[in-house]
DNA sequence: TTAGGGTTAG
């Protein structure tokens, strides 16, 4: 038998039976009847709830067959949307339950049309929608958030649009709360931020989910600004408002705004869950300080969020304790967590590489593939990192040609930035060119910058001005490109190239981020020093440490390294300069406060030069003091006169 | 029966 339903979707002409006639076909129950029939149905409805797999699903029909009910749509739709659940392709199966009803309602059809619209393909959903409608069957509004839902996944602004100018008057839609959130999200989500705007302002009534979409909608967007103006107009703030604020701070880079969202979250009476923590737990990792990183960590257990049984917060707990210098901290969170994911292995392979454990992270990481967790694209950047921070070109190659073959994780740009920045470091700068020749798509700024770093370490001056002129093309703005390309003219002697450079910065009137180095000092309290800065409070004390350090490290056999100062100056300049890196100043200054056993740990803001790199390995050695630096990509843990990153970075 | 907050890299 072909079904009537089956011949509505193939016509492309209405078919003459109305919606009255359908009615009238509807058989004669006895009030009684009727009431054992909606038992019944209610009863069918919370077994398809309970069931999990397809198997389940089809006994359940089975039984709605042998009762009866194989016409009954409240059953059946059910019956779909529990196969959308558990994934089941909308092609045969339940697309056949659908067919199979002589006169589907709007509920039943929605149910085909949302299976559609999230497996996909968009198109048939579609279809069914226009069938539907040829039928005279109304859309509800479940009808409609099923297609935006299914616009935003795919990113279909337009189809959006004609669904949202047809369908909202066509359902009498006009007040709905839900389909208006749900187009808010589809234009946030299809990039059309002033679009989802605009039926903000426009809805009826609005209620706490109206608001929070727009205002994560956005934070995401870098618009930190709107977002906080939004929430303060916002009547009643729920968790999940604040939560969106403490998150889309640390998001934006602004971690103290973030903790202090989350104290007026917390003064207001409102309750905290994983999800707020983990956005605490990111703000304080930005900040890199153990005092913030205790403190986040007590918050987490106070609520009852230990990383044993929170899978999300010790991911977070991992990567806050790697950022704030603390990998050992950072490994046992990831021992005492029983479920982990694959955010909780690649934070710890991150982790290890930042601190150039390069072989606990690749251990981690055949570890990790033994499991059932399968590694990622970010999985990917850390076992690269690590590589590269140890200098393993042969295991890095063998790594990047596998993840695709292998772990069918496709190489993205980034991967191939790693790849060359692990050549470049190794110091094969030539074929590390011949990599980003040869990318599959147009090298970025990541790429290119890599291989201007790599020849800054080698000096190589010739492949660093093809770097860096596609540099100076893709980012004019950014200094960092023109002083690394000064730098590499400079420790090549080349002194009128560098004197061209230095004119570009100025023509640009680009100006170039200080050196800064800082530690924490008691009470978390942060200490901040300049190069050459002497306005510390303590600054005579530091002085005379650095001093006494510097002769102790002499007669032991230290030299400055005077390449480190891209400037042609005499010697005795080039030595004061050296003298004063921020990062010595610091140094000086943590072997005055901190106490004999702990280690000294500093932060920069720039990448370390190699006359302050063998100065802390010296130190280390004539202190006895372990010594760890954070600068601005990764870790070095000086210890006994050697560094972990053996001396590649 | 549908809608809002989330962690890893750069």
């Amino acid at each position: 038998m072909v079904s009537l339903a089956r011949k509505l979707i193939a016509s492309r002409n209405p078919s003459p039976i109305s919606l009255e006639s359908q009615e009238a076909l509807q058989p004669f129950i006895p009030f009684s009847r009727l009431q054992e029939t909606k038992l019944l149905e209610s009863h069918l409805v919370s077994l398809l709830d309970n069931c999990s797999s397809l198997i389940q699903i089809k006994q359940v029909h089975a039984h709605v067959i042998r009762k009866g009910l194989d016409q009954c749509c409240y059953v059946l739709a059910k019956l779909l949307r529990m196969l959308t659940k558990i994934n089941v392709p909308m092609n045969p199966y339940p697309r056949l339950v659908f067919h199979q009803v002589e006169y589907g309602n709007p509920f039943l059809w929605t149910a085909l049309i949302r299976g559609y619209s999230i497996q996909g393909p968009l198109e048939e959903a579609v279809h069914l929608y226009n069938a539907m409608r040829r039928e005279d069957i109304s859309p509800v509004s479940f009808t409609l958030t099923a297609l935006f839902k299914g616009c935003s996944d795919e990113l279909e602004l337009n189809l959006g649009r004609q669904i949202h100018c047809h369908g909202i008057k066509l359902g009498g839609f006009c007040k709905d709360m839900f389909v208006h959130n749900t187009l808010i999200d589809m234009y946030v989500k299809c990039g059309c931020l002033d679009c989802g705007r605009k039926v903000f302002d426009e809805m009826y009534e609005r209620d706490v989910i109206s608001w929070t979409s727009l205002i994560v909608a956005y934070s995401k967007a870098g618009d930190m600004a709107a977002a906080v103006e939004l929430f303060e107009r916002l009547p009643v703030k729920d968790l999940v408002a604040w939560t969106a604020m403490v998150s889309g701070c640390a998001r934006n880079g602004k971690p103290r705004e973030a903790l202090e969202f989350f104290h007026r979250m917390q003064s207001a009476g409102v309750e905290t869950d994983e999800l707020t923590l983990v956005a605490v737990i990111s703000a304080c990792a930005q900040l890199g300080a153990a005092k913030y990183a205790n403190w986040a960590r007590d918050v987490a257990e106070g609520y009852g969020f230990g990383p044993a049984n929170h899978v999300m917060v010790g991911s977070a707990l991992i990567d806050m304790y790697s950022k704030c210098g603390n990998v050992e901290e950072a490994y046992k969170v990831f021992e005492k967590m029983r479920e982990k994911n694959v955010f909780s292995y690649s934070s710890m392979i991150v982790g290890f590489a930042m601190h150039g454990c390069a072989n606990a992270a690749l251990d981690l990481f055949e570890e990790m593939v033994k499991t059932e967790v399968k590694p990622n694209k970010v999985t990917f950047i850390g076992v690269l990192m690590a590589c590269t921070h140890a200098g393993l070109v042969e295991r890095g190659r063998d790594l990047f040609d596998r993840m695709e073959k292998h772990y069918v994780v496709e190489p993205s740009i980034e991967h191939y930035a790693c790849m060359i920045d692990l050549l470049g470091r190794a110091g094969q700068l030539e074929e590390a060119l011949e990599l980003i020749k040869a990318m599959p798509m147009e090298p970025n700024s990541g790429a290119w910058g890599a291989l201007l770093g790599a020849c800054r370490i080698h000096g190589n001056p010739e492949i660093a001005e093809v770097a860096g002129h596609r540099l100076f093309e893709l980012e004019p703005d950014s200094i960092g490109n023109y002083v690394l390309l000064g730098n590499t003219y400079a420790s090549a002697g080349r002194w009128e190239d560098v004197l061209e450079v230095r004119k570009l910065i100025k023509q640009k009137l680009l100006r170039k981020d200080p050196s800064r180095s800082w530690i924490e000092g008691k009470e978390g309290v942060i200490h901040e020093f300049y190069a050459g800065d002497m306005t510390h409070p303590n600054s005579k004390e530091v002085k005379e440490a650095l001093e006494d350090l510097v002769g102790r490290l002499k007669s032991c056999g230290y030299e400055p390294n005077l390449s480190s100062v891209p400037y042609d100056l005499s010697e005795e300049h080039k030595r004061r300069i050296l003298l004063t890196h921020s990062e010595k100043l610091a140094l000086a200054y943590g072997l005055l406060i901190t106490d004999t056993g702990s280690a000294i740990r500093i932060m920069k803001n720039l990448r370390i030069c190699e006359d302050c790199h063998s100065f802390m390995c010296g130190a280390s050695q004539i202190t006895g003091r372990e010594i760890i630096v954070r600068d601005n990509k990764r870790f070095h843990h000086f210890r006994n006169g050697v560094c972990s990153c053996g001396n590649f970075w």
